[in-house]
DNA sequence: CATAAAACCTGCAGGC
DNA sequence: TGCCTGCAGGTTTTAT
């Protein structure tokens, strides 16, 4: 499930891979991935003869930029790129095709088939949604702990809801959120408008060391995530609650609660991280 | 306005 | 063996 590490991972190795190769052709299998132009042939129609120039991310979205457009993909929770010649044979589950001048391709694959797909014209993705609602970049100079401070003194709901907020900080989920929260010391379950100063300000330390920590490592490998190479991440070896349940915490030894927050599954240490 | 819940999908684990 | 239920998860849409 690519969270920002993940992504940016993603980004990384499929720069080496697509960077100045040119579409010739694309194919849609499943429409409703390609919400814009929300017709697939129009959608084929302003991506072929387009070269990818560079690929950036924003949050957890990737943002192909081509010669006069940007595509605009987000991978949910299974969406997966990778570069194939043409004529390999195509997996199950593969939804889009971007065939390349080289006889390459550009698959996207995508089991649940939740991720989305947005072209815009260049600089027009900003304003538009889904970008347009992003908050900073964890990695943005204008994430800081004050500007955090402020947006949770005004919500009345769990610290945990809010980092998934992507309104709020763009490219937290619900691993690296679990994480964070581990290491501020926080509980999940405590009020955003609540929290002292110096908690909020270990809240954004924490994010901001666990994000860089799985970037480093190539992101999180859970269930079935792989980057664009099919190579695994390795910050699952560093995780201290999610998906530790009932095993015992790495600092005190008291077995990780699961709970439910805001429909989410949430790892907890009780005795680390205190309700206050 | 703020917040919660449903919807979008499929695969898989667990119960019977 | 196999059916049925529930869960997982990011975001948008719909309901409260």
């Amino acid at each position: 499930m690519p969270e920002l590490p993940e992504v940016e991972t993603i980004k990384e190795t499929l720069k080496r891979l697509v960077i100045n190769k040119t579409i010739t052709d694309v194919s849609v299998y499943w429409p409703n991935i390609v919400k814009r132009p929300d017709d697939a042939e129009q959608f084929k129609h302003r991506l072929a003869g387009q070269t990818i120039r560079d690929i950036g991310r924003k949050g957890k979205f990737l943002l192909f930029q081509l010669d006069d457009a940007v595509l605009v993909s987000h991978l949910r929770m299974e969406g997966k790129y990778s570069v194939h010649p043409s004529n390999e044979p195509v997996k199950k589950h593969t939804h889009v095709i971007l065939a390349f001048s080289d006889g390459e391709e550009l698959r996207y694959n995508d089991v649940r088939k939740f991720g989305t797909m947005h072209v815009f014209d260049k600089g027009e993705e900003l304003v538009h949604k889904p970008l347009n609602q992003l908050g900073p970049d964890p990695f943005d100079a204008a994430f800081t702990a004050e500007y955090l401070y402020q947006r949770l003194k005004k919500t009345e709901r769990s610290i945990k809801t809010v980092l998934l907020d992507q309104t709020v900080v763009a490219g937290l989920g619900n691993i690296y959120v679990d994480e964070t929260l581990f290491k501020a010391n926080v509980h999940p379950l405590r009020k955003a408008s609540r929290l002292k100063k110096r908690e909020v300000k270990a809240i954004w330390e924490a994010a901001i060391a666990t994000l860089r920590e799985a970037v480093e490592m190539g992101g999180t490998t859970i269930r079935s995530y792989v980057n664009s190479q099919g190579d695994m991440g390795m910050f699952q070896q560093e995780l201290f609650v999610y998906g530790r349940e009932s095993e015992p915490c790495k600092m005190c030894g008291k077995p990780i609660v699961k709970m439910k927050i805001g429909g989410r599954g949430t790892h907890v240490c009780v005795a680390c991280q205190e309700m206050k």
